[in-house]
DNA sequence: CAAATATGCAACCTTTTAGTTGCATATCCG
DNA sequence: CGGATATGCAACTAAAAGGTTGCATATTTG
């Protein structure tokens, strides 16, 4: 799940994932279009996105397709986003109270 | 949007973000014991959180209360996350129409 | 007021990361 | 086969990140 994480923080890669939403099994050369960067940048930050397995490699020929793998994202998103999601309400409610003791306490 | 996946992408972050989910409105110290690292340290890791506007700070006297601000979150999954989600089935079919062809042609 | 407490700020070091250049390898096509 | 295409791998550089130490500042308390 670290490896998630690690690998959405970088702008590049998240681009490289959109890319892949608007178009699924795209190439290393054909997502090198798309980016202003050399073809082995591009590769590095593949790599990475490999790693966290949110993107499957597929060899035909010489060429290497990209597939999207949904499964780490929904992960990310059950158990961690929802879990502070859930907790959203009772947070501003934290807050809010904590503002209104500052009030309360005007030194 | 760009601080707050850097903000997430450190482990000793989410840990801090997560301590505040079990109690809200810790101050600084608080947060130190529970993470073995200098307090400077910490400093620095809630100063990526609150510029990522992922923490609100709220000074009482010379202590510094931290609150969670949910909207961030909220965003990247509502943004980013959800809109992934919505492909994931899209995305399966794709790589399974991938493999598939793979296997039409075994070269 | 003085001591203790809670925090901030800056310099520094080490490791990681992003990106490049250069060259090697494998596959396709005429 | 030989050239063009698609990719991999390694070395290197520059910048950023994670973490520490040392000292300054503000607030509480006896």
């Amino acid at each position: 799940m670290d490896a998630v994480f690690k690998a959405l923080a970088d702008p590049s890669r998240r681009a490289l994932l959109d890319q892949l939403h608007l178009q699924n099994g795209q190439t290393l050369n054909q997502l090198c279009r798309h980016l202003r960067m050399t073809r082995q940048g591009i590769t590095k930050h593949l790599g990475l996105l490999i790693k966290a397995d949110l993107i499957v490699p597929l060899w035909r020929g010489r060429e290497k397709l990209h597939y999207l793998n949904p499964a780490p994202l929904k992960q990310v998103s059950e158990r961690w986003i929802d879990k502070h999601k859930a907790a959203c309400l009772r947070a501003l409610a934290d807050l809010t109270k904590g503002l209104d003791a500052l009030k309360a306490e005007p030194n």
